[in-house]
DNA sequence: TAGCTTAATGAAAAGGTTTTCATGGATATA
DNA sequence: TATATCCATGAAAACCTTTTCATTAAGCTA
C-alpha cells in the first residue's frame, strides 16, 4: 500500500510538498501540482486515516448508539442517519443493542477515540451517566432521553403530546373506557407517552377502570398476547391503546382471530406510524413520529458542533395524529354490553 | 485525555513496562504491575486506536456495506451483524444506501484503511469490481453477488431453491395461471428467484400467458399499484407472486379494498419471512430467508479470515416454504369466469 | 567468590501524516 | 547593482503506541 513517501519519490519532490498539493494548504509552484497529483492519482494513493487521526485528533467517523435494531422504525432512523452523515463525508461507527448497562458502558468508553462525536439514543440510561463516561471533550447529541446532559444538544419527540392527541381523539369519537398498553417500564419515552394518555383522561374527567393500564412492550408478539385479557374485562371496553404500531399489529390479529371486529365493536391505535401501517387490516389511526427527520437533524446538529459551529439546542419534533381506519365512535349494540 | 507517558510518569516506570502490563506481553515484576495497573485505572486509561493502528495495522473495526436499510429485512441482517460484531470485540463501520456506483466506489476506497476486513451486500455491483478497487489484502466476505471474487468467501440463500418451492406449492395447489411479480432490474437476488419462479413452470409443462410476469420492486407500493394490473388481466389469473413480502403485503392491501377476497378468490405469496409476515391479514404464505444467520455467519466468517484460520468457502444458505393462510386451491366458481 | 545465565527493564525506532521553522532563490525596490 | 521582501520548498518535530535491542541486576553454579 503506497504512502505519502512513495508519491514524494514519484513526483521527485518532498513529502512536505505533497501534503501542501494534496490538502491545498500551501501554494505550490505548478510543475510540482501537476507532478504530484499525476503520482498520486497513478499510485492510487488515499491518506492512510490512522496516521491523520493521530496527528490532527479527527476521525471523520460518527458513532451513533441506538437501542434496538429492528422493526421498520429503528430502521427509518438509520437510513436518516445514514444519508445525512455521508452528505456530510463521515462514516458511521453503529452500536446496536447493549443488553446490559455494562455492555453500553464498555461499548461507550471504547468509541470514545474512534469517534469525532456521539449520537445517543438510549432511553433507558440517565444521560448524565453517559455524558461523564464519555468524558466531555466529546460532543454528544441525546436522543429521546429525559435529562439532558448539561452542554449537549437534546433532541426529542413530543411523544407526551402525541399520545394525548390520540387520547382526544378517542375520547372525541365517544369512548370512555379506553385501554392503554404501557411500554418497556425503564423506557422514558413509555412514560411520556403514558403521561400523554393519562392527561387526556383526566382533561375530560374521565375516570380509569381498574385493570386497565396493562403493561406491554414495543412487539407485535406484546400486542397479540394482551388480546385475551382485555377481552375478558368487565364491562367490554371499546378502544384500546398500544404503545406504538408493531404492538397495535399484535392488537388486530388478535382481535381478528378473536372474531371482533375493527373498528365497529373496538377501536384501535398504535404510535409512530411506521411506513407499514398504512398498509395494516384495517389501517390503523396512530400518531405520526418523524424518526427518519429525527436522524437527519441529529446528525446535522452532530457535525455543526463537531465543526465548531455552536448553535446548543433542544429540539422538540411534534407528533401528530393521523386518522385512519382502526378507529370510529363506539358501537353500543355490542360494546356496551357482553 | 492521558496517554501511556502519563500512566508511565504516574506509576514510576517506562511506557515499555506500562505497555507490557496493560497487554500483558512479557513478565512484570508484581510491585510495578500493581502500580501500573492502579496508575492507570486512576487516570481512566484508554489506549489511542489510531496510534495502535498506525504501527499494528489493525482496526479493530470491520466495514459493511448493504444496499438499503429500510424495513424489517435489513435490520434484521444488520441485528445479527451487530451481535456476532460485539461479540467478537469488534466495532462496526456501517456503510448504506449507495445511490450510485460512483457513490459505492468512494465508499469502498475510503472504507479500505478503515477496516480489517468487509462483508459487501452489493447485488447490483460486479464482485470482482469491488475486489480490484479494495486491494487484494483486505478479506471480503461477499453476499449474495453472483460472482464470487475469486480469493473471497461468498455466502447466499438458495432464492431459486425457495422460490420454485413456493410456485411448486401453488402448482401442486391447482393453480395453473399464475402472475410473477418481478424484483428490481438490476438486483441479482430477484434474477435468482425469477429464474426458479420459470423453472418450476417448466417443470410442471405449464406455459406462462402472456402479460404474467410484471416489473416490481421490494417495496410494499410497488405491490399495491400492481393490484389493477393484475385484476384486469384476461382470464384472471389465480394467484400471485411477490418477490418479497414487502410487496406481497402490498398486493393483499390491494386485493383487500378492490374486494378480492384472499385465499378463496386469489392465493398471494412473499418471500423473505420477515417477522410481520405471520401478522398480515391473511397471515402469508412465504418462503423463509434466514437473513438473521446470514449476518451472524457473515461477520463469523470474516473474522476467521482476519486472524488467519483461513477456511476459504461458499456457503449457501437454504430457502424453505411456510405455507400460512393467503394460499389455498384456486376456486372454480368465480376465478375461472370474468 | 568469580563467572555465567536469566529475568526485568528502559531506550529507541517505526508507523504515516501535518505543520512549523528555517533556508534558498527569485523578484522587486532603492 | 545591492539590499530588502516574498514565495516556494524541504527538514524535522509531533501525535501515541508496540516491540526489538541492549543493559543492568539478580540468581545460580562451579
Amino acid at each position: 500500500m503506497s504512502s505519502i513517501k512513495d508519491v514524494a519519490r514519484l513526483a521527485g519532490v518532498s513529502i512536505s510538498t505533497v501534503s501542501r498539493v494534496l490538502n491545498k494548504s500551501a501554494p505550490v509552484s505548478k510543475d510540482k501540482r501537476v507532478r504530484v497529483e499525476k503520482a498520486a492519482r497513478d499510485l492510487g494513493y488515499v491518506p492512510n486515516p490512522a496516521a491523520r487521526t493521530l496527528l490532527l485528533r479527527e476521525t471523520g467517523v460518527l458513532g451513533v448508539v441506538v437501542p434496538y435494531a429492528t422493526g421498520e422504525f429503528f430502521s427509518e432512523f438509520l437510513s436518516g442517519v445514514d444519508q445525512t452523515a455521508s452528505d456530510n463525508g463521515r462514516f458511521l461507527l453503529i452500536s446496536i443493542s447493549h443488553r446490559s448497562d455494562r455492555d453500553l458502558h464498555r461499548a461507550l468508553a471504547n468509541l470514545n477515540k474512534r469517534v469525532d462525536g456521539l449520537v445517543v439514543w438510549a432511553p433507558e440510561v440517565d444521560a448524565a451517566d453517559v455524558a461523564e463516561l464519555v468524558g466531555d471533550e466529546l460532543p454528544l447529541v441525546f436522543l429521546n432521553s429525559l435529562d439532558s446532559a448539561k452542554g449537549n444538544d437534546l433532541i426529542d419527540f413530543d411523544n407526551y403530546g402525541g399520545m394525548y392527541a390520540v387520547a382526544t381523539h378517542l375520547i372525541e369519537l365517544g369512548h370512555r373506557d379506553i385501554v392503554f398498553i404501557k411500554g418497556p417500564p425503564r423506557a422514558s419515552d413509555a412514560a411520556s407517552r403514558l403521561r400523554g394518555f393519562r392527561a387526556a383522561l383526566l382533561e375530560h374527567a374521565i375516570e380509569l377502570r381498574p385493570g386497565r393500564e396493562l403493561q406491554g412492550e414495543y412487539t407485535v408478539e406484546a400486542g397479540y398476547n394482551l388480546v385475551n385479557t382485555i377481552l375478558s374485562l368487565e364491562p367490554r371496553p371499546t378502544a384500546i391503546m398500544a404503545p406504538n404500531d408493531q404492538s397495535a399489529v399484535g392488537v388486530l390479529r388478535g382481535l381478528h382471530e378473536a372474531g371482533v371486529v375493527v373498528p365497529d365493536e373496538m377501536s384501535v391505535t398504535g404510535f409512530d406510524d411506521v411506513p407499514s401501517s398504512s398498509f395494516a387490516t384495517p389501517t390503523l389511526t396512530t400518531a405520526h413520529v418523524p424518526v427518519r427527520e429525527l436522524g437527519e437533524i441529529a446528525i446535522r446538529k452532530l457535525v455543526e458542533r463537531i465543526e465548531g459551529r455552536d448553535e446548543l439546542a433542544q429540539v422538540h419534533l411534534s407528533v401528530d395524529l393521523v386518522v385512519r381506519n382502526s378507529s370510529g365512535p363506539p358501537h353500543r349494540s355490542k360494546a356496551s354490553t357482553s
